[in-house]
DNA sequence: GATGCGATCCGAAACGTTTTGGATAAATTG
DNA sequence: CAATTTATCCAAAACGTTTCGGATCGCATC
């Protein structure tokens, strides 16, 4: 069935070993052998057991990642750009991507054992950090490669590869817009606490209210999921609760559309009655309608970058860089078009 | 470094085979010697070789899918939905996913050969068919087994298992309901006659336009490619060419996005000036303006059926059918809302 | 003529697992 | 008690590749 070194070294004449290194490339065979091999190789449709090879040789080409099942998190827009990116540099790089989709109730870690104790790729990318991530955690003490999109929460250390953005600048500037718009009483949506990054929105919230001298107070702020729902939710029960409201802030593009729904469902207008802004820039925040307010971040280039920085660390040669803090950039749009006159 | 069955076996007493079939959960082991190799392994922190196992039992319970890099494949709501199902499935059967992206100037079957013959998955999922495919080609003369997200091209015999949607009377229904809302000049934006839906949807609109009485005009079809920029330049060459012209239909929800946008730059309404329709439903429909008129078709569920037909195929027990063609379903929304006083 | 060296090749081990085909001793059966 | 069955265990082979440590031979060097 298969064709295997054997086949080729019985047919040629020669040893598996001297098939091996003259399809290898080694200087140690004669030009003309290697011509021989290579041919016969040819026409036996040669094509080297991948398997075979991984397991002899420790290394697999391939890097892993683990995506929770049943979550959405392929839909996220965020998600899709990153493999985006990450897909395009796996092939620039010939890398393999082996994804694996874990039950909500299965034991986290172990999906993470099996790639790595298990040999099966050669290092690993994290996304979405949690406070204290326990992933983390364990591929620190396996020394295991692998790189994060996104670092520890504030207060953590970050003391392992990772690339992140400044969203505590960046919810800051949006802050900042609302303000010179005329806004003074924003409320704000997070995600769960547990998200590493939500402290940093949080505290970019603060910061922006304090450069304009606006008292925080807690009550503008909820909490939800990070998808539409949460945005929805966390918007009517901002509405509901402090009808003083003008402007809201949530911590992604989907909750900012749930969040304007919420808004429309009043019979509001999104952008000139209430203002509404999101952060990353996916593409559904250009569609929207209104077109959505939003931070920027380069999502796409994360991706490729958290490759490369994987595969440099895999191979001995990591990047002079590699706790990367990149800046965001405000993207101001419809949702929150007209500024208020002050009173 | 790594724990192995030799050192549990050392630890145990016991030999290798033992220690294998104690763990495996064979009934020639006595239960206490499978109490003793359990506990032992389970301070040893023993993780199974996966790559040792797959490469020993010829079984890797992972599934490859290859998707062309630098093509904005994650990022086009279609796939990313039919990544959500298969991920999701995926998860579920506890097999993993393979992917690997390959560079459009690589040799294509090649990376089919690496996952297939090189053994590293048990079955493919193909996705975006097109004409006389030489990717199901070869992998129906390699004899592994695989799925594919379509099916052949109209005349083309589709003889591999599939899972496709009606594409043919999706766009009829979409004719038709703009012929019931008085349009009698519809553009068709199609994309590249290479793939293998395309046929099907010019053959719908051919129907739709037969349905009505309305006589074919092939000016009235252009081709782009999948994406936004596609349905823009589609739209606009349209629109130049035919002023006539009252509604379009582009191939999928990003082209749409793209004719709206030509629409739109035009100073023409959307829905009133010009209807236009997509086709997928992906979420961007819902969350564009004005909300794009639809068809409608379970992209989530056919990823999840995808991963099970092609489970049940590698462990010899295939659904029941393995030819699907699923019913597709008009979504009508506000790109298409008004009717037109008939002329 | 012995020595050394470069070019070319190869046998055997190794990676960690599963499976095959028994071996052994105890228990059961006739 | 002999024959058979059952329960429990194991040695060795096998999967296809890479690599280690030579082996062989012709040729140049001293």
């Amino acid at each position: 069935m298969q064709v295997t070194l054997k086949d080729i070294a019985k047919k040629s004449g020669f040893s598996v070993t001297t098939v091996s290194r003259a399809l290898a490339g080694y200087s140690d065979v004669n030009a003309q052998t290697r011509q021989h091999i290579i041919q016969i190789a040819d026409v036996l449709g040669y094509q080297p057991n991948l398997l075979a090879r991984q397991f002899r040789s420790q290394r697999t080409h391939t890097i892993g990642i683990i995506i929770p099942a049943h979550d959405y998190a392929f839909s996220s827009g965020f998600f899709s750009q990153l493999m985006l990116g990450i897909g395009d540099a796996i092939a620039v790089e010939h890398y393999d991507l082996l994804i694996s989709a874990q039950e909500p109730d299965d034991d986290e870690i172990m999906a993470y054992r099996r790639m790595v104790a298990g040999n099966r790729v050669d290092g690993m990318i994290l996304a979405r950090t949690r406070q204290n991530d326990p992933r983390i955690q364990y591929l620190k003490e396996q020394g295991h490669p692998f790189v994060v999109s996104g670092r520890g929460a504030p207060g953590e250390p970050s003391d392992f590869p990772y690339i992140d953005v400044d969203s505590q600048a960046g919810i800051r500037s949006v802050v900042q817009h609302f303000v010179e718009f005329g806004h003074r009483a924003i409320g704000l949506i997070l995600p769960s606490p547990e998200m590493a990054f939500t402290g940093f929105r949080h505290e970019g919230y603060c910061e922006g209210l304090a450069d304009a001298g606006i008292p925080y107070r807690p009550e503008y702020v909820v909490y939800g999921d990070l998808w539409w729902t949460g945005g929805y939710q966390g918007a009517q029960s901002l509405l509901d609760n402090h009808p003083e409201l003008t402007a809201i802030i949530a911590c992604n593009d989907l909750m900012a559309l749930g969040a304007m729904s919420a808004v429309q469902g009043r019979g509001l207008l999104v952008g000139r009655d209430i203002a509404v802004a999101g952060f990353d820039d996916t593409p559904a925040a250009e569609y929207a309608y209104p077109p959505l307010t939003t931070v920027h971040q380069p999502i796409y280039e994360i991706g490729q970058r958290l490759v490369k920085m994987l595969i440099g660390i895999i191979t001995g040669t990591p990047p002079p860089e590699t706790q990367v803090l990149l800046p965001c950039k405000l993207i101001v749009r419809a949702s929150s078009g007209f500024a208020r006159e002050r009173y």
